[in-house]
DNA sequence: CATGCCAAG
DNA sequence: CTTGTCATG
């Protein structure tokens, strides 16, 4: 019995001064995947690292080397990763801090991936449709590699997409909107087509959300007018093995560490 | 009887939410000069101009007008000002948000002045020592037209010059960093030897201090590590009226709502 | 060490 | 509306 959840904590340094300490002192966790930390490691304050290790972590990190206090993704674990690796291969993305597999003792591995947001109609959705070319072959890849390997993973995510009518509140207000464009949902039901799961859809198949980002403008939060575009995507042995999966949305719109919530697969059983 | 008081307040918006208005609503001060107000009048929040207003102030600003959110001084005054003048005639300054005079019924005029920070050695240095002449010429020619005229006035501000080794408490290390250069302390006796007084050090002529600005940085406002850069300069018919001069030194390091304290002169009898 | 600006989200 | 950066103080 386990869980993985993954957190777009919105700058890990002013999360820490909100509650993410608190929030990962709680969670059932044995793995937990970061995005949008936006510091290196040496920038941490000493006191949020030694809380940290001090609750049983260990923090693996990939931050940004190419644009300082922008993106950066981590996982933390129970167990100590037996192997790390930043990127995916992809030479125009690999040093950006959006992508960081760890290698879990018990042949699971993690990945913390943060997908580019896009602008629609400009060079930023330029970018966000060349990284899903290049990161959906990985994912399929990576897909095949676990089948004949007989590992299991998890994908976690700021994936900035939702899949369906159901992941956001005002879809039919953004159908032209970055994140729900035809052809990204088209590009993730293609990663589902070849075998991933969705953890959270897979157990809620007909809800309206549950969201997991809703923007600090205005009272989106109170109003849960939100999208759900952070996902766990697993191999089909924990796909089976899931006992539970959803948002951990705090309980009040003071209690927020960050704009996006928590969003927590559990496994029955050994996994991960 | 009256008063009159300068701050540097480091960014109105900041100080507001800092206890600003709280001390305005307690100074004996009729007319109050600030600096570094770092904001255009459509930019301070209307409860802020709301509390001001209620309080019984007439708020004159003259913000930058070549940069955002810098410089820019402004005049409080009880009484409604008769004539606002910004600038002193020099065209390469005069739109910086670095000097503003109101004249005040009864004959008296108040200015706001922010004299540019240099650094030594460099182009700011040389703007600053450009500013230093221009407005040397300036401070000479008003003290002039008051003697024949019969006004008086106070020029309050942020100087960036610490007139003597009583002004600022680490002098020895301080010989060449700009605010106490040789040029400058000579260019401030020369305004004193023309007949304007100072009145804060004409009220404490041999103590130390009493410093008005310390750095954010380290401990210097609990050790009283800091300079007396803020003066209060006043005609001779203010001078002789003057009953009291110092500085308005925050009770702790948590109540203070800029870097700079307030300094205030007292006069005896009508003026201002 | 704090300000307001900025680009980004 | 919030993040971290930056130039400026």
């Amino acid at each position: 019995m386990g869980a993985v959840a993954t957190a777009n904590v919105n700058g890990i340094r002013a999360a820490a001064t909100k509650g993410l300490l608190d929030w990962l002192a709680g969670t059932p966790a044995t793995a937990v995947c970061l995005q949008e930390v936006r510091a290196r490691p040496e920038e941490l304050p000493a006191a949020f690292t030694d809380a940290v290790a001090a609750q049983g972590w260990h923090l693996r990190l990939a931050p940004s080397e190419t644009a300082k206090g922008r993106n950066g993704v981590a996982v933390l674990s129970r167990a100590e990763p037996e192997v790390v690796r930043i990127g995916f291969g992809d030479p125009a993305t690999d040093l950006d801090g959006r992508y960081l597999e760890v290698d879990l003792p018990g042949g699971t591995t993690v990945a913390s991936l943060y997908l580019p947001k896009g602008v629609a109609g400009t060079d930023k959705q330029d970018a966000k449709d060349r990284f899903l070319k290049t990161f959906g072959d990985h994912l399929r890849a990576a897909f095949d590699r676990c089948a004949a390997t007989g590992r299991e993973m998890v994908v976690g995510g700021d994936w900035n997409l939702a899949p369906t009518e159901l992941d956001l509140r005002n879809w039919r207000n953004n159908q032209r909107s970055s994140g729900f464009l035809p052809h990204e949902r088209e590009w993730f039901a293609a990663v589902l087509e070849h075998g991933w799961t969705d953890a959270v859809r897979a157990v809620h198949p007909d809800t309206d959300g549950p969201y997991s980002w809703w923007t600090y403008r205005g009272r989106a939060f109170d109003n849960d007018v939100g999208w759900r575009i952070d996902h766990l995507l697993v191999t089909p042995g924990l796909a089976a093995a899931t006992a539970g999966a959803g948002v951990d949305r705090a309980p009040s719109h003071d209690r927020r560490w960050s704009d996006h919530a928590a969003v927590t697969v559990r496994f029955a059983g050994a996994a991960p």
